[in-house]
DNA sequence: AAGCGCATGTAAAAGGTTACATGATTAC
DNA sequence: GTAATCATGTAACCTTTTACATGCGCTT
């Protein structure tokens, strides 16, 4: 997959919204565990480590008496074009749901337009796989598996919600935004 | 995690159904593509190889002349045993939706009543979600991430609608054993 | 005195993907 | 004649988790 997001892609997104440690972005991860999951200190901070080497963020190193130094991770120029250009190129299809989530996040951050054309491309996603469920359902017989048929049944189900929250959500951005335009 | 539902479980799950080759479970799993994205050859064959290794699947090997045979697995008493252990025990907490469907698909062969206990485990797990999100959103406030609230809300938005689903699917199910009971 | 929060990290293992290797048969 | 399907497998790589290592200060 050309494009998954990785922790080391989704830290370098949390730091262009500030300078953080190591810790501070597990906090921070932490506090939004409803969402998705957040990683261990073992990726933590070898993935610091590697955008350093990258040239992605700097480190200012804070040193403290008989305790480990605290340091505090910064974006560099050259990070925020990497950034940019990847949230440009769009989400792999068939992408899992804790990326979009993960990029919807990211995305709010970066630019209004950005973040439309976020929805709008996971929108389009659903229509296809809702598409292709309604042709799975035709294939479908009576003696289809119990378990298979349920969680067809629940695939389609969220797969409309789904669809229904993005053509609100989005109905609701466009004109909060054409409202500020005229402004 | 104690208890992801890795391939190797799953492949184990379908052999328990009917005995199948490799390709044979590969075609399968691609049918089923709208579900759960099937895993390649180079985590198949080996997963297959390991139950092979654990006794808890046995190969019948079909020799065809200047091709590769053909190796039809099934699994064994072992595998039986194995296999209802794993399944008795609680799906971990937090696990990914995908294992949720693949142990439903899986649950609905072996029993009725096992089946049953997943859902319901499931909605209770659904439920703490539920009421968690309901804290998270007493502590936002209006200065909150735009893509944080939008996450939020999705994810609110889903889990409301997948507690209505499995109250709906539950309720389905626990009728029409009790008529068949009744008969 | 025990445990948690702070704060950093490393090493081994798990679990997977991608790309490679081989080769016949069937469909367009 | 070119591509897809059938059919098996290996090796190198990637990402992430788990477990380990260290140690201070605060709370219960």
């Amino acid at each position: 997959m050309a494009n998954a997001t990785s922790i080391r892609r989704f830290i370098l997104g949390l730091l262009a919204r500030q300078p953080m440690s190591g810790y501070d972005i597990k906090r921070f991860l932490k506090s939004m565990s409803w969402l998705i999951d957040s990683p261990s200190f073992g990726s933590l901070y070898p993935a610091l480590h590697s955008l350093l080497e990258g040239d992605l963020v700097t480190v200012e190193v804070i040193p403290r008496q008989d305790k480990p130094s605290r340091k505090i991770y910064s974006i560099t120029e050259t990070g925020k074009r990497a950034l940019r250009e990847w949230m440009e190129q769009p989400i792999a299809s068939g992408a899992s749901l804790k990326a979009f989530l993960m990029r919807l996040i990211l995305a709010s951050n970066l630019s209004h337009a950005g973040l439309l054309v976020h929805l709008r491309q996971r929108r389009a996603e659903v229509a296809i796989h809702h598409r292709t469920l309604q042709e799975v359902a035709g294939a479908m017989d009576a003696g289809t598996d119990l378990g298979e048929r349920l969680a067809f049944d629940y695939v389609l189900t969220m797969a409309t919600v789904e669809l229904d929250w993005l053509d609100r959500v989005l109905d609701q951005l466009s004109q909060s935004r054409s409202s500020v335009e005229a402004t």
